[in-house]
DNA sequence: GCCAACGTTGGC
DNA sequence: GCCAACGTTGGC
């Protein structure tokens, strides 16, 4: 039937921020505790926010390019992608020259915290079996979104201790 | 600061 | 379309 109704499986996935950029606790302290992910410059990463992210899907936040890289909280994806304005600013450090308003070549998601976790190291995540398939931890990964399937969410749900 | 891995650019 | 040069990422 056409109009029977199925439900999309939840999705999730992991987003790299630099913690002196902005933190978990930034995005705790932001009005309605919510973010503009901006700054990718990655085709591949705009592509899962244009292409695949849904509203609600889940997110671990993970700290990147600091003292004690890893998942430092959990947010949710809360709006559809639309175009990042800081392409258009020069006095941006993410100012694309190239992009044009009538065609806007980056796009982002906003995302909404849920909750800080303790420090959950890279060095714990590799050491983990249960994780060894994840994107993050494949060699010369430097994709700053990507994917976690769902035994990987529930599997670091609990290693976080929360059901 | 180093450097491996990867993405992008641009000449041909 | 190839591919070398260059820039960036990000852990260490």
């Amino acid at each position: 039937m056409a109009d029977t109704f199925y439900p999309m499986p939840p999705q999730f996935w992991l987003m790299k921020s630099e913690p002196d950029e902005c933190s978990i606790d930034d995005l705790a302290e932001a009005p309605g505790q919510r973010l503009p992910w901006t700054g990718v410059r990655n085709y591949q990463a705009r592509n899962f926010m244009r292409d695949a992210m849904r509203i609600g899907d889940g997110v671990l936040f993970y700290h990147s390019s600091c003292p004690q890289p890893g998942v430092a909280g959990l947010a949710r994806v809360a709006s559809a992608a639309y175009p990042d304005a800081t392409q258009f600013d020069p006095q941006s450090a993410y100012f694309d020259p190239a992009s044009k308003p009538d065609a806007p070549r980056w796009l982002h998601v906003d995302v909404r915290f849920e909750r800080k976790t303790r420090l959950l190291s890279l060095k714990e995540l590799r050491a983990d079996p249960a994780l060894a398939g994840m994107q993050l931890l494949r060699p010369g990964n430097r994709l700053s979104i990507t994917p976690v399937s769902a035994e990987e969410w529930t599997h670091i749900l609990s290693l976080l201790e929360i059901s």
